[in-house]
DNA sequence: GTCTATATACGGATAGAC
DNA sequence: GTCTATCCGTATATAGAC
């Protein structure tokens, strides 16, 4: 593959990704992300055979990218409690798109669940690669038997206040909850 | 309206409530709620002109269900605090539904924002039903000031179990939430 | 590598016989 | 009230010229 089938691949890439974030992957059509780009929809397939297919890199390159930060917390936060609340200020970091489109991750597995879709299980790795990362934040904190719970537990938080940010358009209400959050972190 | 037609249309929203819940309102199409209820696609037109008419009826349906169900529960339980707990409980009341195909009001939120549905504002109503009564019952409990943080928070803990249970298939999770709010409530 | 043209299927929606 | 037949738009996907 050439160097600029590779650059177009990418543009594709991301295209198709911000894309199935904002208006959802089933109700993203060929044309959308081809209009998008400012390529022909016939070339499209050059890229591309199926739709699958792009939703497949799609979620791989999420993965590598998730995988890619947390690597980047885990240096620059040598406290685990500092990584937590790192993690904790992704919701007000991305606070804007959040109200508009709620989570990346989590709208995605709650549409891969209602299509029955084949790539639920890719999606879902995708969710637990960040429980596995707070796994071991909160056992490096000492909570060694209920490490998982407490990973669990912080993953429906985040999802729980974007999904409600996103239904009531509420901003106010994620800066509270997350700043509530990061003080349940500290009393640990 | 004759009786037989008044069945018909009763049966169809029920059936159409279902599939757009386990499918989602975008991928439930004519043909399945017409295979569903064993009627003919054609003879559809003759209760619902348009398949946004179906939505519309199903929500105020459910807004009907929500706003009864609720009135129920303020009859059963004079004390807020009860209330409270018996709607934390709808979770495990609903836990094979949950962990298959996630909250119903939460679910419809998201895929209405993402396709930047035209009855988003219908569907956030329903929501908010709900968060107001729980508005009412923590301002019974003397918050005052915090009665709709408190509400937020409830409501966002609950989609967060949900999403995150049907993301995981991981019901002993939701058993855990379910405990750990009610002793939140009982402490409040 | 990129384009146009097109095959094919399925979606919502309508017309009209019965 | 119920059915069949059909229109029309759009979706994925393919073929093949350039």
């Amino acid at each position: 593959m050439g160097i600029k089938a590779e650059l177009n691949r990418q543009q594709i890439l991301e295209t198709a990704d911000g894309l199935f974030y904002r208006q959802g992957y089933d109700h993203t059509s060929f044309t959308d992300i081809a209009d998008a780009v400012g390529i022909a929809r016939g070339n499209f397939y050059y890229y591309f055979k199926t739709k699958d297919e792009i939703l497949s890199a799609v979620i791989s390159k999420r993965s590598e990218n998730a995988r890619q930060t947390l690597q980047e917390w885990d240096k620059e936060f040598p406290d685990a409690r500092d990584r937590l609340k790192r993690y904790i200020q992704t919701l007000t970091q991305h606070k804007d798109a959040i109200e508009q489109y709620g989570c990346p991750l989590g709208s995605l597995c709650t549409e891969m669940a209602k299509l029955q879709h084949s790539q639920q299980d890719d999606a879902n790795k995708l969710f637990e690669i960040f429980r596995n990362w707070l796994v071991e934040q909160f056992s490096l904190l000492g909570h060694k038997n209920d490490a998982v719970q407490l990973a669990l537990h912080l993953q429906a938080r985040t999802q729980g206040v974007a999904l409600v940010t996103n239904a009531y358009r509420d901003q106010a209400f994620l800066q509270n909850e997350a700043k509530d959050l990061e003080d349940w972190v500290d009393q640990l």
